[in-house]
DNA sequence: CGGGATATTGATTGATTTCAATGTGAGTGG
DNA sequence: CCACTCACATTGAAATCAATCAATATCCCG
């Protein structure tokens, strides 16, 4: 859930995701069709470790990626779900301070960051696509932080379902490429709680669950009446 | 909570702070020093609010600095709190997405980022310690995510000790500056919930509270533990 | 020596977790 | 095509951790 590259502007109702309209990405853009090296990942295999160098930004061209930590005791947080048109990678330093992994099958293209950063000195506007990264990812983390420090259950829940139906703006359904476990990492909850709510806003009306990876928001106004 | 101007190396217990050394940041120094104008804050004034533009950016020379957000309903999240020697005012983006007061009395040096970016094009040590300021940013603020969104209250308030210890390095007791509340909202904890851990870390001989301001870590290695 | 804010402690409630079944669905092989 | 299976998801009951409500206690500060 972090920078895209847009094609188009739209209302961010999600306060977890700070895409980047496109415009201003486009250098980095070039630079992923141009010097994007394609690779294939199968569901849950990993793309880097945490504590290994950072050496290429990431595209996701399809499927989804998710980036994690995990605790000495077996506790994981997710940092951010990530899908076509995300850029990831990104990290706080020289090495990576969380692992990335697939979470359906994915196809991502990748960009030395030497690469970038050689380009760059020359390019401003790639410099500033760089920097527009960065920020970008910082105000994710924010919002993700405040998240997981001062919301509900349910308000956590809402700020999901609706940062994902922004996503996928097909007016329809929105399509989970993850899992429960997965999404309660991303909310700092457990399983049940995540399916306890669902169901809960299910019987309020405010969404169907047709399938467990298939949602439809029927009533945004209440979703949003949850992002406090 | 932030990078800080680093006169030396040292351990780096405490995962919610990432100081940046001194060297790295010689350049960003230099320019405060030259640059910097001198204001002062009384307790609980404002610096910057939130959706103000970000236009300075500060480093504090005395007293302390709280980043918060405050939601709708009144919750509150404290982002960092800022010591003697560190810089805060960055962003994520043109607009502060948190509101900086003063936690106790300070005096705070800030210069102009138009200044500091125009600067950094003719400089690239400068120009890597502003980055080097964004990415440190990220990484306490991907701490903060972690330890809000998977750790017990004994757990943040030990991590929370350890990173005023490292902070305020005298051998002897920590000073703190800010109050149970303060405290309270950066861990997304509440007063009593704060208050009743620092009396069961003390029952365990872990510290003293010699008072309510002033904390005696007497057994490192059990609050490490608890850093998980 | 008050007085008011700040902090601690106590009792209780409540949200979320944990533990434990039960249900559901996609894929496989008979 | 259907049963089987295994992983994943939901639901239920009990336990737990932290929040809330409610008194004190302590510490500044005038």
């Amino acid at each position: 859930m972090l920078a895209r590259i847009e094609t188009a502007n739209r209302d961010y109702a999600n306060v977890a995701r700070i895409p980047v309209p496109a415009r201003s990405v486009s250098a980095l853009a070039n630079a992923f069709a141009l010097m994007g090296a394609q690779m294939r990942y199968r569901q849950n295999s990993e793309i880097y470790g945490e504590a290994e160098p950072c050496e290429y930004l990431y595209e996701v061209v399809s499927g989804a990626v998710r980036t994690s930590k995990l605790l000495s005791d077996g506790r994981r947080l997710i940092d951010a779900f990530h899908l076509p048109g995300d850029i990831f990678g990104i990290e706080s330093g020289d090495e990576h301070s969380f692992t990335a992994e697939a979470v359906a099958d994915a196809k991502v293209r990748m960009v030395k960051l030497s690469a970038l950063r050689g380009m760059a000195e020359r390019d401003s506007d790639l410099a500033a696509d760089l920097r527009k990264c960065v920020t970008a990812k910082l105000r994710a983390t924010q919002d993700h932080m405040v998240l997981l420090g001062r919301k509900t259950a349910e308000e956590r829940v809402a700020v999901f379902l609706l940062g994902m139906a922004t996503i996928s703006r097909t007016g329809g359904p929105v399509e989970l490429p993850m899992s429960r476990q997965d999404i309660a990492d991303y909310l700092g909850l457990t399983i049940e709680t995540v399916s306890r709510t669902l169901t809960q806003l299910r019987n309020r009306s405010a969404i169907e669950l047709p399938t467990a990876r298939r949602i439809t928001l029927c009533d945004r106004a209440a979703l949003q009446r949850l992002d406090a």
